[in-house]
DNA sequence: GTAACTGCAAAATATTTGCATCCTT
DNA sequence: AAGGATGCAAATATTTTGCAGTTAC
C-alpha cells in the first residue's frame, strides 16, 4: 500500500511526504469520496488545513484525484482510475450519493450513457450523479 | 411576464415582493443558470446580499428553481418545470456547462439516461453534467 | 393589525495568499 | 545545497444567524 502511494507520488514527480501519504492512504481505504473537511478529521488536526488544501490541489492538477460534483456546496473528492492523466480525466463513471449517510460511492462498473447534443455542442466531460439511498440505508 | 411571476408566487404563498420578482425576472431572461454572485451583480447591489440567499432558498423549497451540481465550488440554480413541486423535483434533464464562457444550459430537450444500479440502491434524482464548449463559443 | 419579509450587524465557515522555516531529493 | 513542501498568520470570500424595522395582505 505504502508503496504503492509512493510510487503514484513519484510517478508525478511530488516529493514523497506524510502529508500527502497519509491523505491518498485515506482515499484508498475510504468507501467513497472525501472532502476536505473528511480528512481534516480523520487526520485529526495532525496538519495544517491549508497544507491539506493544497495538496488536494496538487492532486487534481496532476489527476491523481478528480472532484465530484454536488447539488449542495460540499467539494468532495475520489482517487482516480489508472487512465486518467495531467489535464485529462477519463472519469466518466458514476457517483451515488447516499441522501441518508452522506456518503458518495463511485460506481466503477457503472459508465456515463451518451447523450445526444444540440447542434454545435462539444463535449468534453460528463457526470452522472445520482442520489438516494444507498444499500446499506435501504435496510 | 411580472403577471406571471406573480401568479407563481402566489401560489406559493410567497408575498409578492420585489426582490423575489425581480429575481425570478432575471431568471426567466437568463440564457441559463444563475448564482448568487450573478444575481447581486446584475440587481446591482440594489438589495441585500443576505435577502437574495434567504429568497434563493425560498425557491428552492417551494420548488420554484433547483440547484446545479457543478464540480467546481459555485452553486447555481435554473428555474424549475411546471411539474416540480415542492420537496419533490423533476428536474431530471441534463446541464450543459461551457468551459469558455461559463453559461449553464438547461437541456430541455434531452432527458437524463436511466442507469441500472447494483442491489439495494434506490435512486431519487439524477443530474447529467456535460462540459464542455457551447455551441456560441465553438465557432 | 399581523405575519411575513427585508436590511444591517456580526458570527461562523470556507478558501486563498505571503512568507519564513523545514524536509525531500 | 536547492527546490519543493509545510505551518502559521492573516486576508478574502462565502454563508448563516439574530434582531429591529418595514412592507404586503
Amino acid at each position: 500500500m505504502k508503496a504503492e502511494i509512493a510510487e503514484i507520488l513519484r510517478r508525478n514527480q511530488l516529493s514523497i511526504t506524510e502529508c500527502r501519504t497519509k491523505i491518498l492512504e485515506l482515499f484508498q481505504q475510504a468507501a467513497g469520496a472525501l472532502s476536505h473537511a473528511d480528512i481534516e478529521k480523520k487526520t485529526h488536526n495532525h496538519f495544517d488545513r491549508v497544507t491539506i488544501y493544497r495538496s488536494l490541489q496538487t492532486f487534481v492538477e496532476k489527476g491523481i484525484i478528480h472532484t465530484i460534483p454536488t447539488s449542495d456546496n460540499s467539494v468532495r473528492y475520489a482517487l482516480c482510475k489508472d487512465e486518467c492523466s495531467e489535464g485529462h480525466h477519463h472519469d466518466n463513471h458514476v457517483h451515488f450519493i447516499c441522501d441518508v449517510c452522506g456518503i458518495t460511492y463511485c460506481l466503477d462498473n457503472t459508465l456515463t450513457p451518451e447523450v445526444i447534443l444540440p447542434q454545435g455542442f462539444e463535449q468534453n466531460r460528463a457526470d452522472l450523479i445520482l442520489s438516494g439511498t444507498c444499500n446499506k440505508c435501504s435496510q
